[in-house]
DNA sequence: CTGGAACCTCAAGCAATATTGAGGTCAAGT
DNA sequence: ACTTGACCTCAATATTGCTTGAGGTTCCAG
């Protein structure tokens, strides 16, 4: 059987997949996207440096936040192109995410608490509903599919007149 | 120009739209995928109830947790079929979504104090960073298409495990 | 050298969640 | 009646984030 080619210095496309716990095809894709570079051997195959796998990484923690794909490209172009980034670089995109995540907790935590409140009430008047008027300020997102991310919402007050 | 029939029991769609902040469009999705339901005039137009608005704002809240409509769907069908939802109807899905949203926020809340420590330990070793290994936890989630709802989060503790 | 795993490219498909458009109907103010 | 905005249906298109498949190449242990 063929033995994979335990370079130190570079992974293989299929060493990064397990490594990181992605399919091979997505990591196909956000090379595609741009997420993550390669550069080929001489039989024309993917090899990748080490830090792809904390770039890697980034992405899917990014993901998990709810930040599509595109915005964590933008995000990505910021890292150094020529060296290898740097545990700064790192921690720099860490500190953004985190401020994204903490918005975005923030974000479910009023939500919950406006929920409570509609159970509390028993719901008996829409008009009051802390439910309805949630939804009333999801309109204001506008038209075009509703976006994960969608910023701010909820933060106001229970809506007092009909 | 054209009045609307200001009525007071039932709602045109483009009244449910306005008051809902959603759009007519997706108005009639929800009703294709079986969300809501109308009855029609003599001339084929849409009426809705006015607990339709309860549901449509239902139906974004848990959106906004990160339940697909597929999922919101089957809790729906939960619902009285003759009668008028009561707000313990209402308060009892609530209470159902408000589980998933703490549960949700806990998983946020976990991903943010791995990528804190990750950031305070300067991601020097690649082996021990708290980054590294979420990632290699998300692995687990196997084959087949990473749904949107992963994108959004949520989901890999939730509903895919039965 | 050979066999098979791992790799390559490109195109197509899938799933969710809608929006947009074409072509036609309904209804209400003037 | 006419006009016009709101509605209707159905099909097509869009976006995101991948997977799957076909058809072919590279690499390496034996």
């Amino acid at each position: 059987m063929p033995k994979l080619p335990l370079e130190i210095k570079e992974l293989t496309v299929g060493q990064l997949s397990e490594r990181s716990g992605v399919a091979v095809s997505a990591l196909h894709f956000y090379e595609a996207k741009g997420l993550i570079t390669s550069h080929r051997t001489a039989g024309n195959q993917r090899r990748y440096s080490r830090d792809t796998l904390r770039r890697v990484a980034v992405i899917r923690v990014a993901q998990r936040v709810g930040i599509p794909l595109r915005v964590v490209a933008e995000a990505l172009e910021t890292l150094p192109e020529g060296r290898t980034p740097t545990p700064e670089d790192w921690a720099r995109l860490s500190t953004e995410w985190r401020a994204e995540l903490d918005a975005r907790i923030d974000q479910l935590v009023r939500l919950r608490d406006r929920l409570s409140d509609c159970i509390g009430c028993g719901c008996l008047s829409l008009d009051r509903c802390a439910l309805r008027n949630l939804d009333d300020r999801l309109g204001d997102v506008g038209p075009g599919p509703r976006r994960l991310l969608s910023r701010r919402i909820a933060q106001e007050d229970h809506y007092t007149s009909p």
